[in-house]
DNA sequence: TTAGGGTTAG
């Protein structure tokens, strides 16, 4: 029984046609309408069953542009196992054309099958069917993904052979790809030689380094990029610099982007409130990013995950709480880094028996595996509040493989509560996974000296002395009225140090009161 | 058919 009127259109059509000139005439008039239909159907089950009939009825004459377009439609659909169906229509072809390799190529990378992407790449260059400039976007962001810069520099390679090097889509995913592999001034080279910097030449340059983690240089450009003329600054880059806004407290220049994109752009996406919200709540201003993300007209798992982890860092864990259950309400599907952001709300907020029941409703519904994260904060909520058993019993129980997160968690709780015995179990643990680690050592010293056990301290510091390690000292910065204040640790050398230390007392104190 | 964006343990 075929209840869809696109099918019965199509069984009609193939009952008409009898395999004489007329018919292939009459097929040849209703190839557009079939691909038109093909193109409108959003089912895979209708896809299927219109494909099945497009066979049929092809042998007697079809076009190659007909058959590309159907595994175009195909590899682009999205549905489950599109690239499986994809493959066995793309196998069928016995002569692929560079549109159909472009398709599968796209279609893998789409699916985040990077591999199988730059397979159906090689198999290209074997069967001598030349490239385009629109096989290498693609092709380049599966290297990005795959951190294959060997790989990527081949390819690179390939473009300039082929003559390819003068298009600006490709000319960006290079910069792209060098910058997220890590190779800066590989990236760099590529961007000065550009004779026309568009706004995605400097997005892919200031997101490159957003992805790397090199907030300040990430910046830098982001100042430079607002400086050239002619230039139409576009969200992508925004966006980029407002990541690198929350991660360096850099305040004054998260509002100013603000307000540009405010007077620039109609409508904000999901994306750029997303990272406004981030950028207020790393910057300090909790209030700003609630009133973002309530007056916002839809969010993702992101935008939550985002304003969780921010009430999280404000010790609002009760709040990240409300808004977890305000989430699953509007009918949104918790993923693995929302799971993150609520256990470690919990933690920091000692919220102890909510932790462990979302924790138990994590397995429960078995949509999310468990990973290192999830574990790792279950063990530092039961740690902190001094559930030292129980967390090592988490970590035994793990599934999968205990990392030097968790040991080192759980160390520092037994460190905090003067559990030596439990200690010295982490400690043999942390070791034999994470060797060379200064902050370790100085752990395990730490603990030791609180208990008064000076052989085991000096041990642990001999330990650092003959490898030779060097710690470097952390730090924290924050932006008040306009000017940058950058706190390490054990850092003497500020004018105000002493009332700077008189105030970190008192502040302790208090807390110990409390 | 093509480039560039947001969230996560310790």
């Amino acid at each position: 029984m075929i209840k869809s009127p696109i099918l019965q259109s199509l069984v009609s059509s193939r009952d008409d046609i009898t395999h004489n000139q007329e018919a292939v005439n009459t097929f040849r008039g209703k190839e557009q309408e079939i691909l038109y239909l093909l193109k409108r159907c959003n089912d895979v089950d209708e896809f299927k069953q219109i494909h099945a009939r497009f066979i049929k009825l092809s042998f007697l004459c079809s076009s190659s542009f007909s058959a590309s377009s159907v595994l175009a439609k195909c590899a682009h659909s999205g549905w489950d196992n599109s690239m499986n169906y994809a493959a066995s229509i793309f196998r069928g072809f016995d002569d692929p054309c560079t549109f159909d390799f472009n398709t599968m190529i796209r279609g893998y990378v789409n699916e985040t099958c990077f591999e199988e992407a730059l397979c159906v790449y090689s198999e290209m260059i074997e069967r001598g069917i030349e490239p385009d400039h629109f096989t290498y976007p693609f092709l380049l962001k599966a290297c990005t993904r795959l951190k294959s810069i060997r790989e990527g520099k081949q390819i690179h390679g390939h473009v300039f052979k082929l003559g390819l090097d003068d298009d600006v889509f490709v000319q960006n995913s290079l910069i792209s790809m060098y910058g997220r592999c890590g190779e800066m001034e590989l990236s760099s080279a590529v961007f000065e030689k550009l004779e026309f910097k568009t706004a995605a030449s400097w997005s892919s340059m200031v997101s490159a380094r957003a992805a790397m983690g090199m907030w300040s240089e990430c910046l830098m450009l982001f100042r430079e990029m607002c400086r050239e003329k002619d230039l139409k600054v576009e969200e992508s880059g925004l966006v980029s610099a407002l990541s690198a806004c929350a991660n360096t407290g850099a305040l004054n220049l998260g509002r100013s982007i603000h307000g540009f994109l405010l007077r620039n752009i109609s409508k904000l996406n999901i994306a750029v409130h997303t990272s406004l919200v981030d950028m207020y709540v790393k910057c300090g201003c909790l209030e700003k990013a609630l009133h973002i993300f309530k007056k916002m007209e839809s969010r993702n798992n992101l935008t939550y995950s985002a304003m969780i982890s921010g009430l999280a860092l404000h010790g609002e864990g009760e709040a990240a709480l409300r808004m977890f259950s305000e989430m699953i309400q509007e009918g949104l599907e918790s993923d693995h880094v929302v799971y993150v952001s609520v256990l470690n709300a919990c933690s920091h907020s000692g919220l102890v028996k909510e932790g462990r029941q979302v924790f138990k409703e994590m397995l429960k519904e078995g949509k999310v595996e468990p990973t290192a994260e999830h574990y790792g904060c279950l063990v530092d909520l039961l740690g902190r509040a001094g559930l030292l058993e129980e967390a090592l019993e988490t970590i035994h129980s793990m599934p999968i493989e205990q990392n030097d997160v968790v040991w080192r968690s759980f160390l520092s709780s037994c460190r905090v509560h003067q559990n030596v015995e439990l200690g010295q179990i982490a400690a043999r643990e942390l070791l034999k996974l994470a060797s060379h680690n200064t902050g370790d050592y100085l752990l395990i010293s730490n603990m030791y000296s609180q208990a008064g056990m000076w052989d085991d301290v000096a041990r642990a510091r001999t330990e650092i002395a003959t490898k030779g390690l060097k710690q470097t000292p952390g730090f924290s910065i924050v932006e008040v009225k306009g000017k940058t204040h950058r706190f390490v640790s054990q850092d003497r050398s500020h004018p105000r140090c002493k009332e700077i230390y008189k105030m970190l007392n008192q502040m302790e104190w208090q807390l110990k009161f409390e």
